[in-house]
DNA sequence: ACCGCACCCTGAGCGC
DNA sequence: TGCGCTCAGGGTGCGG
């Protein structure tokens, strides 16, 4: 789901539900893959902290906690992070929405996918994170301690610079679209925007990244940060299982130029959308304006 | 240093 | 109704 737009609407809006708030205590799911930290140890970590800020470093958030200590999230493909206010049907699985009412439907009961509960001192609504495939991860670090998954990533993708591209890019023998979902370079961007901004930018998803000129670097830089700014504004897009953390949807799935769009008209051109795998990943473009 | 691939996990949707 | 298949917005680690 989340790529760097779902990841910065989530932070803006579960901000208020965070921040300044202390925990009282943290419950969990078993130990699995997704925790980086195992859960006894995360318990231990973050009862009694009061998270300070919250932040987003790629696709990552960062909790800020008083002792210095940070928490970090990652969302992979399936991660919701939201209040006990959000009602959603993408909250439910179709087999356990089947078992309930429609009034049942409305209030979010922790499921087996909720991996994390935070509960509060002020008895106010607690926090959860659900995470169905469970490619997300969650963390704890020491104050000062560094980690590979952080320190590797390049700069954000709001603030991407077609001169960065350009530099990046000349040796990589590599499709662009591949290019641009290497973390390393630019942080944040995914699947969706990687397709949205080669589609704005008119540029083929197979060009090998090092034939791309400084002029369609800088084209390219600002389909990114414009397409990324725009779902943004519109809070994200939801097209399976994103939601905000009240649990309403973004609204940038209605603003798609070609991802999940195949055999649709081309908005521009009127051509099909095609959909081929590069790197492994479904790629959409139009092979009349992206050349 | 870089590239492509396998893999981690669960659920939805499809054809038969 | 159920089975088996494909597909899904992410990232790591491996061998070549």
């Amino acid at each position: 789901m989340p790529e760097l737009p779902e990841v910065e609407v989530t932070r803006r809006r579960i901000e208020p539900l965070l921040v300044g708030r202390r925990i009282r205590r943290l419950e969990t799911t078993g130990q699995s893959y997704f925790f980086l930290t195992q859960p006894a140890r995360l318990k231990r970590r973050l009862k009694g902290r009061t998270v300070e800020c919250l932040e987003r470093v790629g696709k990552y958030l960062v909790l800020l906690l008083d002792d210095g200590g940070r928490l970090v999230i990652h969302l992979g493909m399936t991660g919701q992070l939201f209040g006990a206010g959000a009602s959603s049907l993408r909250l439910l699985s179709a087999t356990a929405r089947a078992a309930l009412t429609p009034e049942q439907q409305q209030s979010f009961r922790p499921d087996a996918h909720t991996h994390l509960r935070f509960r509060f001192d002020d008895d106010g609504p607690a926090v959860f994170l659900r995470d169905v495939r469970k490619f997300g991860k969650v963390l704890w670090l020491a104050p000062g301690e560094a980690h590979p998954r952080l320190e590797r990533l390049g700069v954000d993708a709001l603030s991407v610079t077609g001169d960065l591209l350009f530099g990046a890019s000349r040796k990589r023998d590599t499709a662009v679209k591949s290019f641009l979902l290497d973390q390393s370079i630019v942080a944040g961007i995914g699947n969706i925007y990687a397709d949205e901004a080669l589609h704005l930018a008119k540029l083929r998803p197979t060009r090998r990244a090092r034939r791309l000129t400084r002029a369609e670097c800088e084209k390219l830089a600002e389909a990114l940060r414009g397409v990324l700014e725009r779902s943004i504004e519109t809070g994200g897009s939801s097209i399976r299982d994103y939601v905000t953390p009240d649990g309403s949807d973004g609204g940038f799935q209605d603003e798609r130029r070609v991802y999940a769009r195949k055999g649709e008209p081309c908005c521009t051109c009127g051509t099909a959308v095609r959909r081929i795998v590069v790197g492994q990943r479904s790629t959409h473009y139009c092979a009349s304006c992206q050349r």
